[in-house]
DNA sequence: CAACATACTAAGCGGTTGCTTAGAGCTAAG
DNA sequence: CTTAGCTCTAAGCAACCGCTTAGTATGTTG
């Protein structure tokens, strides 16, 4: 068995989890969950894809729900942080660097965001309202941009709500259909949706 | 027990499935896949909320995974439905019409949207390549209206396939937050989609 | 009436699930 | 060396899974 041992480039989102078996497990699971859905994905399938046994699982967490809440809170938390201090002089210009890297993130790190944003029903009410508190404030970052071109006059949007829902969930559905085996990079995906939104909002 | 036994207005879209057991089954399947998730749903959950006993499932059905075809297969062909033959003079009249009668549909019939969109992985291969011939269909639909308004020169765009993605993401992103309690009504999230899609890709 | 077909249920089978228990191997302090 | 603590595994338990079997009720045809 070639069990997952090496640290891609794309793990690296996990490397303040410790100890390693933890990190280990965190990784396995993101990637099991992401595959084939939270529930389809058994405790066996996690140990065995972290190289352990099936116990060690309850060694590091709780339980199975408990594994997935710390990849959705981790994965919302680092989401949260790409929109959080968005460089720009004008809300033109940090609108387009949010959507950019917005949709970036959810390219690059797909794996991950399939859960973040797939799995929410899973979570049980506690770990819910968590992650509930989370996904407002990153409605809540995206919604002051559009309101402050709104106020400046250069945006045209006569729903401010329905707008920012729109540009987050245009976001958001990137992790649905992204393929790294695709043409487009995560990069040119974030330049392209942030031209699109751009002209959506601009009159 | 207050088993589902009424027809609601939603459900007029299994109009077609008969006998009556089946679609009572279908309409059941279609609830609780949209919930809870395939994997999480029980045929003795189907059964209880069609009011019948778990072995009814397979008079009618081949298995578990055979309803959710059936569910993913009209689906697919309803939503396939309102991109065909939609009304319009020009490119712009026709993709206003499109953007909106599709995510509108999205709106309208959510529950049905979730399991067509996020429950493709569990199709087996040979229901898999089924559906996915007719997210082709679906995709080339949406891809001829704006290539026609390309043609003209009305639309103004880069990239006809990128453009063509992230106008149908937009549309089926709505299955996923689309909550019946919200304000908008499936109309009004139509129309507002097909004026935010129409100034994204006009000049 | 008999003969057969259809639609359903009660009961349960083999396999799998999440998780637990008991204990082994290792490290480090006293 | 002893003891304690941490990380891990082998084995397995109770519950639940999709699905099957055997049999009942009802209707239809001759």
């Amino acid at each position: 068995m070639t069990a997952q041992q090496e640290f891609g480039v794309l793990d690296e989102m996990w490397r303040d989890v410790t100890p390693d078996a933890a990190r280990r497990m965190l990784i396995a699971a993101s990637r099991a969950f992401a595959d084939k859905g939270y529930h389809a994905t058994t405790t066996r399938d996690i140990a065995s894809l972290a190289g352990m046994s099936p116990a060690a699982v309850y060694i590091h967490y709780r339980s199975k729900e408990d594994l997935l809440f710390q990849i959705s809170r981790i994965g919302h938390e680092l989401s949260l942080g790409v929109l959080s201090d968005v460089p720009g002089a004008t809300p033109v210009e940090r609108l387009s660097n949010a959507v950019s890297s917005f949709a970036r993130w959810h390219a690059e790190y797909h794996t991950t965001a399939r859960v973040v944003q797939y799995e929410l029903g899973a979570l049980n009410p506690a770990h819910h309202a968590v992650v509930a508190e989370l996904r407002r404030q990153i409605e809540g970052k995206m919604r002051s941009i559009i309101e402050d071109g709104m106020r400046e006059g250069v945006f045209d949007v006569p729903d401010l709500k329905g707008a920012t829902l729109a540009v987050l969930s245009l976001c958001i559905d990137v992790a649905r259909w992204y393929q790294p085996s695709g043409k487009r990079t995560p990069d040119q995906i974030g330049a392209m949706y942030a031209d699109l939104v751009r002209r959506m909002l601009t009159n």
